[in-house]
DNA sequence: TTTATTAATGCGACATTATTGCAATAATAA
DNA sequence: TTATTATTGCAATAATGTCGCATTAATAAA
Protein backbone atom coordinates (compact mmCIF):
# COMPACT_ATOMS: atom_id res chain seq x y z
CA UNK A 1 0.00 0.00 0.00
CA UNK A 2 1.31 2.96 -0.94
CA UNK A 3 1.96 5.74 1.84
CA UNK A 4 0.84 9.33 1.89
CA UNK A 5 2.31 12.39 3.24
CA UNK A 6 0.23 14.27 6.63
CA UNK A 7 0.47 16.30 8.68
CA UNK A 8 -0.42 13.75 11.83
CA UNK A 9 2.39 11.72 10.40
CA UNK A 10 4.76 14.31 10.03
CA UNK A 11 4.45 15.51 13.70
CA UNK A 12 3.94 11.97 15.26
CA UNK A 13 7.72 11.19 13.63
CA UNK A 14 9.03 14.95 14.36
CA UNK A 15 7.77 14.34 17.65
CA UNK A 16 9.32 11.38 18.50
CA UNK A 17 12.41 11.93 16.65
CA UNK A 18 12.92 15.67 18.74
CA UNK A 19 12.04 13.58 22.45
CA UNK A 20 14.73 10.67 21.54
CA UNK A 21 12.56 8.42 23.60
CA UNK A 22 10.00 6.02 23.47
CA UNK A 23 6.63 7.52 23.97
CA UNK A 24 3.17 5.80 24.73
CA UNK A 25 0.37 7.12 22.05
CA UNK A 26 -0.72 8.84 25.60
CA UNK A 27 2.39 10.94 25.96
CA UNK A 28 2.23 11.94 21.99
CA UNK A 29 -1.49 13.00 22.12
CA UNK A 30 -0.33 15.19 25.03
CA UNK A 31 3.08 16.44 23.46
CA UNK A 32 1.64 17.10 20.31
CA UNK A 33 0.06 20.47 19.00
CA UNK A 34 -2.52 19.03 16.70
CA UNK A 35 -5.47 17.15 18.26
CA UNK A 36 -4.88 13.56 16.99
CA UNK A 37 -7.48 10.98 17.21
CA UNK A 38 -6.09 7.81 19.01
CA UNK A 39 -6.62 4.94 17.02
CA UNK A 40 -4.76 7.34 14.50
CA UNK A 41 -2.11 7.86 16.34
CA UNK A 42 -1.86 3.62 16.88
CA UNK A 43 -2.59 3.31 12.71
CA UNK A 44 0.35 5.71 12.42
CA UNK A 45 2.99 4.32 14.79
CA UNK A 46 2.51 0.72 13.49
CA UNK A 47 2.50 1.83 10.09
CA UNK A 48 5.63 3.08 11.13
CA UNK A 49 6.66 0.43 12.90
CA UNK A 50 5.99 -2.21 10.00
CA UNK A 51 7.95 0.42 7.64
CA UNK A 52 11.04 -0.37 10.02
CA UNK A 53 11.07 3.65 10.89
CA UNK A 54 10.02 3.16 14.30
CA UNK A 55 10.41 0.22 16.78
CA UNK A 56 8.09 -0.76 19.53
CA UNK A 57 8.71 -1.31 23.10
CA UNK A 58 6.62 -3.11 25.54
CA UNK A 59 7.23 -2.20 29.32
CA UNK A 60 6.32 -3.74 32.53
CA UNK A 61 3.42 -1.27 32.70
CA UNK A 62 1.83 -3.40 29.79
CA UNK A 63 2.27 -0.26 27.32
CA UNK A 64 3.57 -0.23 24.32
CA UNK A 65 6.08 2.62 23.56
CA UNK A 66 7.41 3.74 20.54
CA UNK A 67 10.95 5.17 19.40
CA UNK A 68 12.42 5.96 16.47
CA UNK A 69 15.34 3.69 14.80
CA UNK A 70 17.28 5.43 16.16
CA UNK A 71 20.00 8.12 16.82
CA UNK A 72 22.91 5.71 15.89
CA UNK A 73 24.11 5.57 12.14
CA UNK A 74 21.44 3.98 11.13
CA UNK A 75 22.39 2.06 8.35
CA UNK A 76 22.69 -1.53 10.13
CA UNK A 77 19.59 -3.17 10.76
CA UNK A 78 19.12 -2.21 14.64
CA UNK A 79 20.83 -4.25 16.59
CA UNK A 80 18.67 -5.00 19.59
CA UNK A 81 19.05 -3.28 22.82
CA UNK A 82 18.22 -2.47 26.50
CA UNK A 83 15.83 0.11 27.31
CA UNK A 84 15.03 1.72 30.54
CA UNK A 85 11.99 3.14 32.22
CA UNK A 86 12.24 5.34 34.36
CA UNK A 87 9.73 5.12 37.39
CA UNK A 88 9.65 8.34 38.26
CA UNK A 89 9.73 10.73 35.50
CA UNK A 90 7.72 7.85 33.30
CA UNK A 91 9.89 7.76 30.17
CA UNK A 92 11.74 5.17 28.44
CA UNK A 93 14.74 6.06 26.55
CA UNK A 94 16.91 3.28 24.35
CA UNK A 95 20.52 2.41 25.87
CA UNK A 96 23.10 2.23 23.93
CA UNK A 97 23.63 -1.40 25.64
CA UNK A 98 23.26 -4.47 23.60
CA UNK A 99 21.00 -7.33 24.43
CA UNK A 100 23.36 -10.38 24.29
CA UNK A 101 22.22 -14.05 25.40
CA UNK A 102 22.56 -17.69 24.10
CA UNK A 103 19.64 -20.14 23.81
CA UNK A 104 19.16 -23.25 24.01
CA UNK A 105 19.92 -25.39 20.96
CA UNK A 106 16.50 -25.25 18.56
CA UNK A 107 15.00 -22.06 19.51
CA UNK A 108 14.69 -18.99 17.02
CA UNK A 109 14.19 -15.45 18.12
CA UNK A 110 12.36 -13.66 16.11
CA UNK A 111 12.03 -10.33 18.55
CA UNK A 112 13.37 -8.97 21.59
CA UNK A 113 12.09 -6.84 24.41
CA UNK A 114 14.43 -5.94 27.19
CA UNK A 115 13.24 -3.34 29.62
CA UNK A 116 14.98 -2.31 32.53
CA UNK A 117 12.75 -0.60 35.54
CA UNK A 118 14.37 1.91 37.91
CA UNK A 119 15.49 5.69 38.28
CA UNK A 120 17.67 7.03 35.85
CA UNK A 121 20.35 9.87 36.53
CA UNK A 122 18.51 13.09 36.67
CA UNK A 123 15.47 11.27 38.64
CA UNK A 124 17.97 9.40 41.71
CA UNK A 125 19.84 12.44 41.87
CA UNK A 126 17.04 14.33 42.77
CA UNK A 127 16.09 11.87 45.07
CA UNK A 128 19.00 11.75 47.34
CA UNK A 129 20.30 15.48 47.07
CA UNK A 130 17.83 17.68 45.49
CA UNK A 131 14.40 19.12 45.20
CA UNK A 132 12.12 18.60 43.31
CA UNK A 133 11.18 21.25 40.39
CA UNK B 1 -1.54 -8.98 57.06
CA UNK B 2 -1.25 -12.74 57.97
CA UNK B 3 -1.42 -15.02 55.06
CA UNK B 4 -4.39 -18.20 55.42
CA UNK B 5 -4.24 -21.34 53.50
CA UNK B 6 -7.01 -21.73 50.68
CA UNK B 7 -7.31 -24.15 48.77
CA UNK B 8 -7.11 -21.91 45.57
CA UNK B 9 -3.92 -20.22 47.01
CA UNK B 10 -2.16 -24.05 47.01
CA UNK B 11 -4.23 -24.97 43.49
CA UNK B 12 -2.74 -22.07 41.89
CA UNK B 13 1.21 -22.19 43.49
CA UNK B 14 0.48 -26.30 42.26
CA UNK B 15 -0.30 -25.76 38.91
CA UNK B 16 2.47 -22.91 38.93
CA UNK B 17 5.13 -25.44 39.93
CA UNK B 18 4.06 -28.13 38.16
CA UNK B 19 4.09 -26.64 34.72
CA UNK B 20 7.27 -24.99 35.07
CA UNK B 21 6.20 -22.41 33.03
CA UNK B 22 5.00 -18.72 33.20
CA UNK B 23 1.25 -18.54 32.85
CA UNK B 24 -1.16 -16.22 32.38
CA UNK B 25 -4.38 -15.79 34.43
CA UNK B 26 -6.36 -17.12 31.81
CA UNK B 27 -4.29 -20.67 31.28
CA UNK B 28 -4.64 -20.62 35.26
CA UNK B 29 -8.03 -20.58 34.82
CA UNK B 30 -8.70 -22.82 32.30
CA UNK B 31 -5.98 -25.21 33.38
CA UNK B 32 -7.06 -25.53 37.19
CA UNK B 33 -9.60 -28.15 38.18
CA UNK B 34 -11.80 -25.83 40.65
CA UNK B 35 -13.56 -22.66 39.36
CA UNK B 36 -11.73 -19.14 40.26
CA UNK B 37 -12.41 -16.28 39.39
CA UNK B 38 -10.38 -13.85 37.96
CA UNK B 39 -10.21 -11.44 40.28
CA UNK B 40 -9.02 -13.73 43.23
CA UNK B 41 -6.37 -15.43 40.73
CA UNK B 42 -5.22 -12.04 40.34
CA UNK B 43 -5.07 -11.22 43.67
CA UNK B 44 -3.71 -14.38 44.65
CA UNK B 45 -1.17 -14.15 42.08
CA UNK B 46 0.04 -10.91 43.23
CA UNK B 47 -0.09 -11.63 46.82
CA UNK B 48 2.41 -14.10 45.49
CA UNK B 49 4.35 -11.32 43.76
CA UNK B 50 4.90 -9.76 47.02
CA UNK B 51 5.89 -12.61 48.89
CA UNK B 52 8.55 -13.43 46.45
CA UNK B 53 7.19 -16.66 45.73
CA UNK B 54 6.08 -15.85 42.28
CA UNK B 55 7.64 -13.53 39.64
CA UNK B 56 5.77 -11.28 37.28
CA UNK B 57 6.83 -11.27 33.41
CA UNK B 58 5.37 -8.63 30.92
CA UNK B 59 5.26 -10.15 27.58
CA UNK B 60 5.48 -7.96 23.89
CA UNK B 61 1.25 -8.76 24.08
CA UNK B 62 1.20 -6.65 27.12
CA UNK B 63 -0.18 -9.34 29.53
CA UNK B 64 1.03 -10.40 32.71
CA UNK B 65 2.73 -14.28 33.14
CA UNK B 66 3.70 -15.52 36.89
CA UNK B 67 6.26 -18.27 37.10
CA UNK B 68 7.38 -19.64 40.28
CA UNK B 69 10.68 -18.69 41.63
CA UNK B 70 11.99 -21.11 40.57
CA UNK B 71 13.53 -24.42 39.96
CA UNK B 72 16.80 -23.57 40.78
CA UNK B 73 18.40 -23.89 44.02
CA UNK B 74 16.25 -21.71 45.46
CA UNK B 75 17.97 -20.23 47.89
CA UNK B 76 20.07 -16.85 46.13
CA UNK B 77 17.45 -13.67 45.93
CA UNK B 78 16.87 -15.15 41.70
CA UNK B 79 18.97 -13.79 39.79
CA UNK B 80 17.59 -11.90 36.76
CA UNK B 81 17.06 -14.12 33.74
CA UNK B 82 15.86 -13.99 30.20
CA UNK B 83 11.99 -15.48 29.16
CA UNK B 84 11.34 -16.75 26.28
CA UNK B 85 7.49 -16.77 24.75
CA UNK B 86 6.78 -19.01 22.11
CA UNK B 87 4.95 -17.32 19.67
CA UNK B 88 3.24 -21.15 18.28
CA UNK B 89 2.54 -22.55 21.71
CA UNK B 90 1.73 -19.76 23.43
CA UNK B 91 3.94 -20.50 26.26
CA UNK B 92 6.55 -18.60 28.48
CA UNK B 93 9.42 -20.69 30.29
CA UNK B 94 12.31 -19.07 32.18
CA UNK B 95 15.66 -19.65 30.74
CA UNK B 96 19.09 -20.17 32.77
CA UNK B 97 20.55 -17.96 30.84
CA UNK B 98 21.03 -14.62 33.23
CA UNK B 99 20.63 -11.09 32.14
CA UNK B 100 23.74 -8.82 31.84
CA UNK B 101 24.22 -5.40 30.99
CA UNK B 102 25.50 -2.18 32.52
CA UNK B 103 24.16 0.95 32.93
CA UNK B 104 25.01 4.24 32.73
CA UNK B 105 26.21 6.38 35.68
CA UNK B 106 23.47 7.57 38.06
CA UNK B 107 21.05 5.08 36.89
CA UNK B 108 19.22 2.48 39.70
CA UNK B 109 17.74 -0.37 38.54
CA UNK B 110 14.92 -1.53 40.31
CA UNK B 111 13.53 -4.71 38.17
CA UNK B 112 14.45 -6.40 35.19
CA UNK B 113 12.05 -7.70 32.14
CA UNK B 114 13.59 -9.80 29.42
CA UNK B 115 11.12 -11.63 27.18
CA UNK B 116 12.85 -13.07 23.80
CA UNK B 117 9.97 -14.24 21.17
CA UNK B 118 10.23 -16.56 18.81
CA UNK B 119 9.74 -20.55 17.89
CA UNK B 120 10.81 -23.04 20.88
CA UNK B 121 12.46 -25.61 20.03
CA UNK B 122 9.58 -28.22 19.75
CA UNK B 123 7.59 -26.01 17.80
CA UNK B 124 10.79 -25.28 15.32
CA UNK B 125 11.36 -28.77 14.48
CA UNK B 126 7.76 -28.90 13.92
CA UNK B 127 7.48 -26.43 11.54
CA UNK B 128 10.47 -28.01 9.71
CA UNK B 129 10.20 -31.53 9.95
CA UNK B 130 7.10 -32.76 11.05
CA UNK B 131 3.49 -32.54 10.58
CA UNK B 132 0.88 -30.88 13.31
CA UNK B 133 -0.10 -32.86 15.98
C1' DT C 1 -6.41 23.28 -13.21
C1' DT C 2 -9.86 19.84 -12.59
C1' DT C 3 -11.14 15.18 -11.69
C1' DA C 4 -10.57 10.43 -10.13
C1' DT C 5 -8.54 7.18 -6.98
C1' DT C 6 -7.81 5.51 -2.59
C1' DA C 7 -4.92 6.30 1.63
C1' DA C 8 -5.75 8.56 5.90
C1' DT C 9 -8.68 10.20 9.48
C1' DG C 10 -12.33 10.68 13.14
C1' DC C 11 -15.84 8.58 15.48
C1' DG C 12 -18.08 5.12 17.86
C1' DA C 13 -18.18 0.48 19.18
C1' DC C 14 -15.88 -3.28 20.92
C1' DA C 15 -12.56 -6.88 22.97
C1' DT C 16 -9.32 -7.68 26.46
C1' DT C 17 -6.72 -7.13 30.59
C1' DA C 18 -6.51 -5.82 35.14
C1' DT C 19 -8.24 -3.55 39.37
C1' DT C 20 -11.54 -2.19 43.02
C1' DG C 21 -15.61 -1.91 46.28
C1' DC C 22 -18.74 -4.51 48.71
C1' DA C 23 -21.17 -8.17 50.81
C1' DA C 24 -20.82 -13.06 51.86
C1' DT C 25 -17.84 -16.88 53.14
C1' DA C 26 -14.48 -19.44 55.53
C1' DA C 27 -9.71 -20.07 57.84
C1' DT C 28 -7.62 -19.43 62.10
C1' DA C 29 -7.21 -17.86 66.88
C1' DA C 30 -9.38 -17.39 71.20
C1' DT D 1 -17.97 -23.03 69.82
C1' DT D 2 -17.38 -18.26 68.89
C1' DA D 3 -15.00 -14.12 67.26
C1' DT D 4 -11.92 -12.05 64.06
C1' DT D 5 -10.70 -10.85 59.66
C1' DA D 6 -8.45 -12.79 55.44
C1' DT D 7 -10.41 -14.53 51.34
C1' DT D 8 -13.60 -14.94 47.74
C1' DG D 9 -17.21 -13.99 44.12
C1' DC D 10 -19.64 -10.70 41.74
C1' DA D 11 -20.41 -6.58 39.44
C1' DA D 12 -18.66 -2.37 38.05
C1' DT D 13 -14.96 0.25 36.27
C1' DA D 14 -10.60 1.99 34.13
C1' DA D 15 -7.38 1.62 30.57
C1' DT D 16 -5.23 -0.03 26.37
C1' DG D 17 -5.59 -1.17 21.82
C1' DT D 18 -8.26 -2.53 17.53
C1' DC D 19 -11.83 -2.39 13.95
C1' DG D 20 -15.66 -1.00 10.75
C1' DC D 21 -17.52 2.66 8.38
C1' DA D 22 -18.37 7.07 6.43
C1' DT D 23 -15.85 11.28 5.37
C1' DT D 24 -11.78 13.85 4.12
C1' DA D 25 -7.81 14.82 1.69
C1' DA D 26 -3.22 13.52 -0.66
C1' DT D 27 -1.66 12.19 -4.98
C1' DA D 28 -1.99 10.74 -9.78
C1' DA D 29 -4.21 11.26 -14.10
C1' DA D 30 -6.70 13.82 -17.50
Amino acid sequence: MKRRNTPTKEAVLKLLAQSGKALSHEAIEKAIDIPINRATIYRVLNQFCHDGTVHKIVAEDGKQYFAVCMKCEGDAPQEPHFHFRCTSCDSIECLKEPVHFSLPEGYEVASVNCVLSGLCSKCSSHNSTCENE
